[in-house]
DNA sequence: TATATTCTGGATACACGATATCCATAAAGA
DNA sequence: TCTTTATGGATATCGTGTATCCAGAATATA
């Protein structure tokens, strides 16, 4: 139940490219301001290309800018690309039937979690994120 | 971001028991009625003994009991006896500096994310989740 | 006392996915 | 042509969730 290093990344990635979103930002750039191993990161653009979160170009002075504007991308599309369909219990996959035939106790509370939490994620735009100032402490690198 | 097996494991064992609180319940019993290996849900036993979750009795005819009425054992309780502190992100156990020297953009929201389910859990006690009824479907078993 | 049953605790093995590295190739600007 | 940069696939590493095994202690029952 822990946001994954490589979501991590991506979020830092994606907040450095958006505070200046029209400049090219290569990956190398970004590998170096944000401690993210290079040949790791180039994983991880390409499924934010691939998401159509982000627009690649080849060749120097190529690099990523955003593909839409950062108050159209929100913190449940960076998930979603990175991790793929939210679903923090594998039951929910549907067509999973249970051995024990029996309707399950803990289903509608997990259910319950994931609601709020794709809610909030839905709610969180890449905008506000830029706006919003860290309170509590600093993101821990390693 | 998913609930391990171990605490489905762990859930299922206690409803299980919470059903007839007052009967002693043999973990051979409850592996093969929830489908859990015996020797793994030992060990999983043995966190809740030791969180003052269940109560243990040894000898033929011993086995588990809950040690507090059902009402009184949230989700949260039981959570945290297997995983220990809930912590969505690393970079929440408070030690950890960052390298990059800047305010986090995403902290605020993994911590919002945090607060919701911590709620959600606590509120939900081991007696709503054996009245509460499966709507959506089954759990999975493997 | 003897025996069977059950929990306890530690050591260890396994499996899988998150994390990371490498490289050959294609695209494109100078 | 040369250099820079992204692409895509193959592969390696490593942590940890998951699982197994076993010797020992507790205790009820005969």
């Amino acid at each position: 139940m822990q946001v994954t290093k490589t979501l991590d990344y991506a979020v830092r990635s994606l907040t450095y490219i958006g505070h200046k979103p029209i400049v090219k930002h290569s990956m190398r750039e970004i590998s170096e301001h944000q401690h993210i191993p290079l040949n790791y990161l180039a994983k991880i653009m390409r499924r934010l290309v691939k998401k159509g979160i982000v627009r690649s170009m080849v060749g120097p002075d190529g690099g990523y800018t955003l593909r839409k504007a950062p108050g159209d991308i929100s913190l449940r599309d960076i998930y979603e690309a990175i991790e793929g369909e939210i679903r923090i219990v594998e039951c929910m996959e549907g067509n999973g039937i249970c051995r024990l035939h029996e309707t399950c106790p803990q289903l509608p509370v997990w259910d319950r979690v994931q609601l709020s939490m794709v809610k909030i994620l839905e709610e969180t735009t890449l905008e506000q994120m830029l706006a919003e100032r860290g309170i509590r402490g600093f993101i821990k690198v390693n």
